[in-house]
DNA sequence: AACTATTTATAAAA
DNA sequence: TTTTTATAAATAGTT
């Protein structure tokens, strides 16, 4: 379709390579919309020139018409790690599923579905071990909760005796002050007075311990 | 490009649409190929029918063009499904481990971590709760099981019953059979025989119940 | 990028 | 389906 009839092999001379590519890259898009158009067909082109320049059609969704072929042939072309993926999904949900189920039969729901003894048996002995573990982990904390305090009010005396000798010997030092205020007097007045008179320090028997 | 001009829009006649498809995709598939020679090119056509068949050019690789398209376009296809596969794996993990906590803590294991009384509590009241239903649920099946065994236990009787009745019936017909003999004898006898000494039917009253 | 002679694709018919 | 054939469309070579 031209002006003369052409070979099917690579065009050498690069320009007209280069117009061929572009006539023709246009022509099988153009077919490819009309086709997907007239027959109601899903259709996929993507070219790449050899310059790497790509071009498609449709513009989109390529993933879904790559699920397609997937499904289709058998052929998967998404890598190991979506697999992994899909593997590792369909698992962890198994277990939620069996989770779930065990959650909801400890807590007494959907509990229609078990018909016999022994399962019945089975969650209550579990129930009744837990509680018991509960109880006791209350049991222990109550027993913390009083050592606590306990040793919070030992503190709390040790504390409030420390506090009483402060001011014990807070009150001292004043008295031994007020001593040596006497004592400086005595020393003023010390030859004109008799020694009968002469000031003793208060309490002295609270400096020793101090 | 035919004896007459055609609009480009779907085409309701499926046989005339079945025709230009297979038409129509020979022609893209031959294209596609023609331009790959012609120009160097790397083309990928994939055509699905309505119908769901599919057809290819080039019949293999797809997988390379495809890393080709994803180094050209910085468009990975698979990106998004991945994305969405790990947030999924992630949310449905993150479930399983809090179950998984939950459960284990409604059975008494791993309470070493819970350290204040709210929680504790809440736990026993669930443990209470679910042990209430499944003592419940065992209380159910006892009364059913009871019913049931009353219930068989009436069907005994009934049986036992009508039992009782057939071998009686049994015996009324042997007896009636005696009877008949006895009968026959007496017509026999009549003539030589006093009325006084006629035989009477053992048990008559037993024979109204049948 | 347009033109156009020619080839090619294909719509309708068989 | 495939073939035939008249015609539309695509395009090779030219401008």
């Amino acid at each position: 379709m031209g002006r003369g009839k052409i070979e099917i092999k690579r065009i050498e001379n690069s320009s007209n390579m280069q117009v061929t590519y572009s006539k023709r890259r246009n022509g099988i898009l153009k077919k490819a919309k009309e086709i997907s158009v007239l027959c109601d067909a899903r259709v996929s082109v993507i070219i790449f020139a050899s310059t790497g320049k790509m071009h498609e059609f449709p513009s989109t969704s390529l993933v879904d018409i790559l699920d397609q072929y997937h499904k289709l042939t058998g052929r998967r072309l998404w890598d190991a790690k979506h697999e992994n993926l899909d593997n590792e999904i369909n698992k962890v949900k198994k277990d939620n599923d069996n989770m779930q189920i065990e959650l909801r039969h400890l807590k007494g729901e959907d509990i229609t579905s078990l018909n016999n003894h022994r399962e019945l048996m089975m969650l209550e002995d579990a129930l009744e071990n837990g509680l018991t573990s509960i109880r006791n982990k209350q049991n222990e904390l109550l027993r913390m909760m009083r050592k606590k305090t306990q040793s919070m009010e030992e503190e709390q005396d040790q504390l409030n005796c420390q506090l009483r000798q402060l001011e014990i010997a807070s009150m001292n030092r004043n008295m031994g002050e007020i001593g040596q205020v006497f004592q400086q007097r005595e020393n003023e007045y010390q030859n004109q007075m008799p020694f009968a008179f002469r000031v003793q320090p208060m309490q002295p028997n609270l400096q020793e311990r101090f």
